[in-house]
DNA sequence: GCCCGCATGTAACTGGTTACATGATTGT
DNA sequence: ACAATCATGTAACCAGTTACATGCGGGC
């Protein structure tokens, strides 16, 4: 307790209760299923922060379906800060890119093991575009949260994006090295 | 000293030794300038890291151009630890994506902030594309690495496509945005 | 003479993961 | 009965940043 965690996880968890009220469990799931491609929090930070918001009066806590669980809710206060939150400057993480980090040094590991390493980043982004599928049709048909669909679809929008242009990068990368052995 | 930082500080400092020899500051630096879209590395990584790794036998020290300062070297058996680590599988980073996890509540934010924080990101590839065309004419003009150039325009081409895919977004995103009010 | 860029290093702190401990509920 | 999943929490650990302390060398 004492400080805070870091305000990017508050933001998360009242995010995820701004929707609806749930566990802490659920809260988690919640940011793993919709969010996944783009955020991530495990259970070591979001307890902690709960317990946090909860003191703070931002979300309130009431006896959840099962023994010892619990239900949270975003209070008043909770939304305002939400808003804040959402208003401040996004913090920008340095970049680490694992895979342009070993391409980069490219020489040293290979023309094979590139190649690889190419074709293994289309295979995953070719994934991650069935997968925006899925949830794509998810949210489409979710009438429960037709007021959040744009907002989400924009989202999943960006994930499209990004893997189509994972799959155009990596052919062109790879006739590149066909071209030069 | 004792257990040796993440292998993947490991990995880029001895990369970019790989190159040619060179001070500890040259290192971040040339990991900036060159890598800098893709990875980071700050002096209170690098600096423990050499010592580590020249413990290790796996760089040498000389003392350097310049009264304190040393120029460091990668080792023939340094070479063959970064050929192991090269190979060895990439360790994925849970995603944080702020502006994903903004947009995604966007319904809280309100749309003109959206519109603003997706303009934004706009703006900002637009710069990045203007940036790796400086970094595309350096690499081609690059004689004394020659060798490299594939490899490193490869991993240029990857922060193109990118940088392409998060403007048609926007321009998309926007147009959504303004199709519902 | 002074400031700026090069250069090396350490200590404190922070954000975050991982592993562990515990137990209820549901389905088979 | 037993396994899987839901559910909450803590403690240890780790990676990485930030801030600080120190000093050399070159240009103005």
């Amino acid at each position: 307790m004492g400080m805070s965690r870091s305000s990017q996880t508050e933001l998360a968890v009242l995010g995820a209760l701004s929707t609806q009220p749930m566990t802490g469990y659920a809260v988690r799931d919640g940011i793993r299923q919709v969010l996944g491609h783009f955020w991530h929090e495990s259970f070591g930070q979001i307890y902690p922060t709960l317990a946090d918001l909860e003191t703070r009066g931002l979300i309130s806590r009431e006896p959840g379906g099962r023994t010892g669980s619990s239900t949270f809710a975003i209070t008043t206060p909770g939304r305002q800060r939400l808003l804040e939150l959402l208003r401040s400057p996004i913090q920008q993480i340095p970049p680490r890119n694992g895979l342009m980090l070993r391409l980069f040094f490219g020489r040293v590991l290979g023309i094979d093991a590139c190649r690889a390493l190419i074709q293994q980043a289309r295979d995953e982004a070719l994934q991650r575009l069935r997968e925006y599928e899925t949830i794509r049709a998810e949210v489409e048909s979710d009438t429960e949260h037709a007021a959040d669909a744009t907002y989400w679809l924009i989202t999943v929008s960006a994930g499209e994006h990004t893997a189509h242009a994972a799959i155009s990068w990596a052919d062109q990368a790879l006739a590149a090295l066909d071209s030069r052995p």
